[in-house]
RNA sequence: GGCUAUGUAGCUCAGCUGGUUAGAGCGACGCACUCAUAAUGCGUAGGUCGGUGGUUCAAGUCCACCCAUAGCCA
């Protein structure tokens, strides 16, 4: 492409101190999908994302927990980069914010900003608990409300009367962390005089959507105020250079992530230069896209901290609304509350991307996952009108015909609609309107099947003399669905991959519609995925519940389980298609394994007992629904059962020959 | 409390600057088909467009107030 684009796109970077939910994901695919489609049409797009490791609720949560926050920090990163990797989410790097390359960056941008005039330094009093030797967030002070009276309430604003006011007003004042009484104290921060910013900002502003620039001229007109950046000890985060005694405040630090990620990508790869990204008159592309709570941080003070430090601005910031589930905020209380694991345990991460691809306009408007709608709509749009089309055709090309597509499509008009819709489509997905896209894509796939259906080819098969007919109506059938799954591809990587080996044609581009695959041949068709159970969908909701602190002994007396709690684990016959040694690991094998709907890999501990050689083509049985784990040389997607105390006295268990890939084991 | 959104068929959503009998997909129901992962095709039913009042020849679409939901208030 002569003409191609470089554009550097971000995800919010997700806190570190708790596990993803499918609110994050809502975030991450609709990232992932306009990240792809870049791709896939032949940008450079590069993607990164960190976790936001900083702040005084994750010191708080490691104290609790007994451990440094740096341990607290690498434990989430670890869960974090596998759920993602299990929605398929291609980031280029995903880093952290504790993290030297942001250390570096946030104090080099704090000294631009310095000597630049954009720093003051105040003295303010806040809350203070002398128990615990720290100043009080007003999140972290609780109290009666001075205005109406309402108890327990936080010490910036009631929930009840809506008043605003100091901790220091709130009546019977508590400390959340002790449960003592505050007293004031005073301290020097560090503001940055966003004033300063506000000719720049009113102009930048207007690349944004209308619904959010609104929103904006809300804080244009009750004045910019200063914004306090920096944070007393203890506190974890980063160090005001030059200034003991003083950390940044998580929010300055965590946008600046997003460079940081960025930057130590580049440190990896020849082909990247930071600073043509960076530099104030870069050519490059930025793109945040961040939830409709996080405004304020990416519209107001993010640009005008890159502005005033020498960086260039955002091209532009893309914001979503929330996810609700079953009409339902999210909430543990509710029973609504459902992390990517708990989905991830479930089901695959491709129905997700659909579903999410299938509700997403480019508004702020939250958007409701109702699991029934969910089943229906994926199987009805994906393995009924979809994957059909492939299904219904491939059986004949395969039978009749050798698994040879015929020399010319029958109608070719037909296929040219399809081939025309491609800059529709791509307007579509670039502008984010990936709903309507999706409508697009099935109305086309409404009128292959259409297609398919009019001409019969389980009649016309019948006479001989049709032959050639129904060579021509079934090639015609694939190159539709061709057509459509390269379409697709942003959305449902994992079906795509999967009908590239089908068509046995190569990766697919964008540009690939223009030309219809004539005369090769085409592999087998397998199913390309299953129709989602709507019993399987609901149980993404079936929290696991918590042992009580005294259940576990109970428990473990009882050593019997159910026949539920057997059936959880999703036991499937699978195929060793290749097995190799691991460079590094003298303990595993790294297996390839046929499971039915999808290859997997696994690592094994069992080299001590088995060579590569002889487990080629071996039916074995391996847990399907175990968690992936990443481990050093790759993400191990299951486990392969094997009997015996370790060693040399391995042995792997094997069903009788006649067993398939994908049959469960019960 | 202030601000910004959202509220349209059972479900999920389209409806641009106001203009004939309010649309789609899914689901339901009926018929056809049987190549396909019980998939597909044709057809039917179903809505006083959150409420009240107003502007207009004409309002789901503009205005006011109210109700419900969500986010933000550095």
């Amino acid at each position: 492409m002569s003409n191609q684009r470089k554009i550097l796109v971000t995800s919010a970077l997700p806190y570190a101190s708790g596990p993803l939910h499918l609110g994050h994901i809502v975030e991450f695919v609709q990232t992932d999908i306009w990240v792809r489609f870049q791709r896939l049409r032949g940008h450079q797009c590069i993607y990164v994302c960190a976790d936001d490791a900083h702040g005084t609720p994750i010191m708080l949560s490691a104290r609790e927990q007994g451990i440094s926050p740096e341990e607290l920090v690498a434990g989430f990163l670890e869960s974090h980069t596998t759920d993602l990797a299990g929605f398929d989410i291609s980031f280029d790097n995903f880093h952290s914010t504790h993290s030297t390359e942001n250390t570096e960056l946030v104090q080099g941008i704090f000294h631009k900003l310095d000597a630049a005039g954009h720093i003051a330094r105040r003295t303010i009093v806040q809350a203070y608990d002398e128990k615990e030797g720290m100043f009080l967030p007003d999140r972290y002070v609780r109290g009666t409300c001075p205005n109406c009276g309402t108890e327990d309430q936080y010490g910036d604003s009631c929930e009840s009367c809506g008043a605003t006011y100091a901790p220091a007003e709130l009546r019977d004042a508590v400390s959340v962390i002790s449960g003592t009484k505050p007293v004031e104290r005073e301290s020097e921060h560090l503001f940055f005089r966003l004033e300063n910013f506000e000719i720049m900002l009113r102009d930048w502003v207007t690349r944004l959507p209308d619904g959010v620039q609104r929103k904006l001229e809300e804080w244009f007109e009750s004045g910019l105020q200063d914004w306090d950046i920096s944070r007393d000890p203890p506190y974890f985060g980063i160090e005001v250079p030059g200034l003991p005694d003083h950390y940044f405040y998580v929010w300055l630090d965590a946008p600046v992530g997003y460079m940081a990620s960025f930057k130590n990508l580049c440190e990896r790869r020849d082909d990247l230069d930071f600073d043509e990204f960076w530099k104030p008159d870069s050519e490059a592309e930025v793109y945040h896209f961040i939830g409709k709570d996080i405004v304020y941080f990416h519209c107001l003070f993010w640009p005008a901290v890159l502005q005033g430090a020498g960086y260039r601005t955002p091209t532009s910031v893309f914001v979503h609304g929330f996810l609700q589930i079953n009409g339902q905020k999210m909430s543990k209380r509710r029973k609504t509350f459902v992390t990517a694991r708990q989905y991830l345990d479930k089901l695959s991460g491709e129905y997700l991307r659909y579903y999410y691809a299938a509700k997403l306009g480019a508004g702020v408007e939250d958007m409701d996952l109702n699991l029934d709608d969910f089943v229906q709509r994926v199987n009805a749009d994906v393995v009924g009108k979809l994957v059909n089309i492939a299904s219904r055709c491939a059986g004949f090309i395969t039978r009749q015909f050798d698994g040879r597509l015929a020399q010319q499509l029958p109608d070719l008009p037909l296929y040219t609609r399809f081939a025309d819709a491609s800059e529709r489509i791509a307007g579509l997905y670039e502008g984010r309107e990936f709903s309507r896209a999706m409508r697009e894509i099935m109305s086309l796939a409404d009128e292959a099947n259409r297609y398919i259906d009019e001409h019969k080819p389980w009649q016309a098969i019948k006479d001989p003399a049709n032959r050639d007919a129904v060579h021509g109506v079934c090639t015609q059938g694939l190159n539709l669905f061709r057509a459509l799954m390269i379409y697709l591809k942003p959305v449902l990587p994992g079906i795509a991959a999967a009908s590239e080996e089908f068509l046995n044609a190569g990766e697919f581009r964008w540009d690939d519609v223009a030309t219809p695959l004539l005369g090769s041949e085409i592999r087998k068709f397998k199913p390309l995925i299953r129709r989602i159970e709507a019993k399987q969908a609901q149980a993404i909701l079936d929290v696991p519940t918590e042992p009580e602190p005294d259940k576990p002994a109970a428990e473990a007396a009882d050593k019997h389980i159910s026949i539920d709690q057997f059936l959880e684990i999703d036991l499937r016959v699978a195929r060793v298609i290749e097995a190799s040694y691991v460079d590094g690991a003298d303990k595993l094998l790294q297996l390839t394994l046929d499971a039915g709907e999808e290859k997997r890999t696994v690592f094994a501990g069992i080299r001590s007992a088995y060579e590569p050689e002889q487990l080629r083509d071996r039916l074995v049985i391996v847990v399907a629904n175990l968690a992936p784990r990443k481990m050093r040389f790759g993400v191990s997607e299951g486990m392969v059962l094997a009997a015996g105390p370790g060693g040399e006295d391995i042995f792997l268990v094997s069903p009788d020959s006649n067993a398939k890939p994908g049959m469960r084991v019960r």
